[in-house]
DNA sequence: TTGTACGCGTTATCAG
DNA sequence: CTGATAACGCGTACAA
């Protein structure tokens, strides 16, 4: 079997009290005792039961991490931010998908994580979500990326401002009729993403622009969803001239259809995305980047606080965007699309 | 506190030892206890608590997974996959980075992952490494993905034949100074990717051509990276007329490279990726496509098969790949470089 | 500064 | 089919 405390203990010479002190690095102990256990749990291989120190006090060094969407590049880029930040305190991250359209029966994650973790980072899900629900109502330490819930950490960007600006930036282009490729299709549609839609509207509203209905499409956050939500958009009677996409794969796949029928992004049709995406200058996409490494960071350091019961002065952090204007962008051309 | 098995087992009035039965549908518990306790576990809202568990039996239902690189897409996709499978089993998923070069001391993860984990998943890890070694070390089931060792369940592709098809490809096109855009320059360069530039010397010396040590450069499977190497080849007073890259991230920057110098992908320089990004079509990438979501949900299956002590006929698995033709590879137009 | 003894919640063994 | 009880390995009051 495996090597104890008990072992080092009594090859030390000493009680287990005072081989679970000096390895812990506890004060109260004479370094020179401190230096015989710990020399005395090298010899010995000494590793540890994790377990049994989470049974005793009820911590697991490990930071779960909640998302709908695992392969997408934000959540890429945000768990190597994550991962970073952890390893600095020593923890671990593990990682659980939710709310995936094809699991019929809900397995109520809540039930299976409690006591597994020291706290959450939840990322997209909707403020009123079952899950965010769920997940908050274990009461243990929680941070938010992009929503906000009384006693959660939380770290936003301006959603509505950046998605205002994105907007504001194909109007002053001369675009007109403005499409908006989002997100998922649930039960309550656009709950996440409902910033952005303000945002989105202030800007046309504030140009005295209407925002059609068939004017928005779902694009499931992916390069092929945004492709079709694309292509659907240029097969009404009067397509827009210009989209505005949640995310930069969906309007990387905005771009593809365009190229697909002949179009040439930023004359006929100009797309706008959203993330800051590394591919996003080579397809000249103009869009919005968040800092999406230092997202993952400053949620990974919150959680660290809160169950360090060290709560940061600032538990809400909202982090800036730039709009990268590039050549998927420009200005409005003919007043109606090319055929048809 | 938290309701224990024992409370469940007073409010019931029976003892732990059936409600333990009970509730992890072991047989010999008459149906009538069973649902006695069910229902009063039920009632009172009973949680358990992980760690007990995994004192007393040795298993955490957690997988580890084991990479140097979280954010690139074919890690992400293959998370994806794992995932997908190990939730399938109830089991979750321990996401743990090694290797970053930027962290100084080695922090032996196998030391802290030891008793967290039942089995590993290792991707990406050189087969001599040593934290390659560490993991196998723990004598735990380990699933390695794109490498092989003893006592290791594996799953790979074919990588020298796949890396050979894409060199070949260039080659059919007439180009004969073909140049490579590898990984990462590490103390033991290429070893990871050893098979693929076996594959690549295959092709070329089975055409009879040369391979020149300035024309392989690492890009450090980032798109910046890519775009960097592309740029040094193509500095060289003798650049060659085609890359390969291993992987389409590097690709895709290459091809960026590429642009920012007024030349054309397919025309002046072909270019050729690894692994069948989803935003390859969109850009013309010619690309090896490989199954990451199928291999990742096969690791999975795997590890929780070996964990089980189910050990799976066939442990070592070999998908196949497909090269894409796309735009960014064609013959061979000009014998030299446009300007310079 | 160090040691003793108990508790953490569950599983497994063995007797009934 | 069910019950009592001993591990499992560590942390920590409390005592010395």
């Amino acid at each position: 079997m495996s090597v104890t405390v008990r072992d080092i203990a009594r090859s030390a010479g000493v009680s287990v009290a005072t081989v679970s002190r000096a390895l812990r690095d506890l004060p109260g102990v004479k370094p020179r005792t401190r230096d015989l256990v710990l020399q005395t749990a090298d010899r010995l291989n000494y590793a540890g039961t994790p377990a049994a120190a989470t049974l005793s006090t009820g911590i697991t060094q490990i930071i779960g991490i909640i998302t709908p969407y695992i392969p997408r590049w934000s959540f890429a880029e945000m768990l190597a931010g994550m991962e970073a930040r952890v390893r600095l305190a020593d923890r671990d991250l593990l990682v659980r998908c939710v709310g995936d359209p094809s699991e019929p029966e809900h397995r109520r994650p809540h039930v299976r994580l409690r006591g597994r973790v020291d706290g959450f980072i939840a990322l997209s899900l909707a403020p009123d979500s079952l899950d965010l629900r769920e997940v908050l109502s274990l009461g243990m330490p929680t941070t938010l990326i992009g929503a906000q819930a009384p006693g959660a950490g939380c770290v936003m960007i301006d959603d509505r401002g950046a998605a205002a600006t994105a907007t504001r930036h194909l109007i002053g282009l001369g675009h007109r009729a403005i499409g908006l490729i989002y997100g998922r299709e649930t039960e309550n549609p656009l709950a996440l993403e409902h910033e952005r839609v303000l945002g989105f509207r202030d800007a046309l509203s504030h140009s005295g622009l209407e925002s059609r209905p068939e004017w928005a499409v779902p694009g499931g956050f992916t390069v092929e969803g945004g492709r079709r939500a694309m292509a659907q958009l240029l097969q009404l009677p009067d397509p827009p001239s210009a989209v505005f996409a949640f995310s930069d794969e969906m309007a990387l796949g905005a771009l593809a259809a365009l190229r697909e029928r002949g179009l040439t992004p930023g004359r006929e049709v100009s797309v706008v995305g959203f993330d800051g995406h590394d591919l996003a200058d080579l397809a000249g996409l103009t869009t919005v980047v968040q800092p999406l490494r230092r997202i993952g960071e400053l949620a990974a350091e919150i959680t660290c606080a809160a169950i360090d019961r060290r709560t940061l002065d600032i538990s809400a952090h909202v982090l800036p965007t730039t709009l990268v204007a590039r050549s998927s962008t420009g200005p409005v051309s003919v007043p109606e699309l090319a055929d048809h």
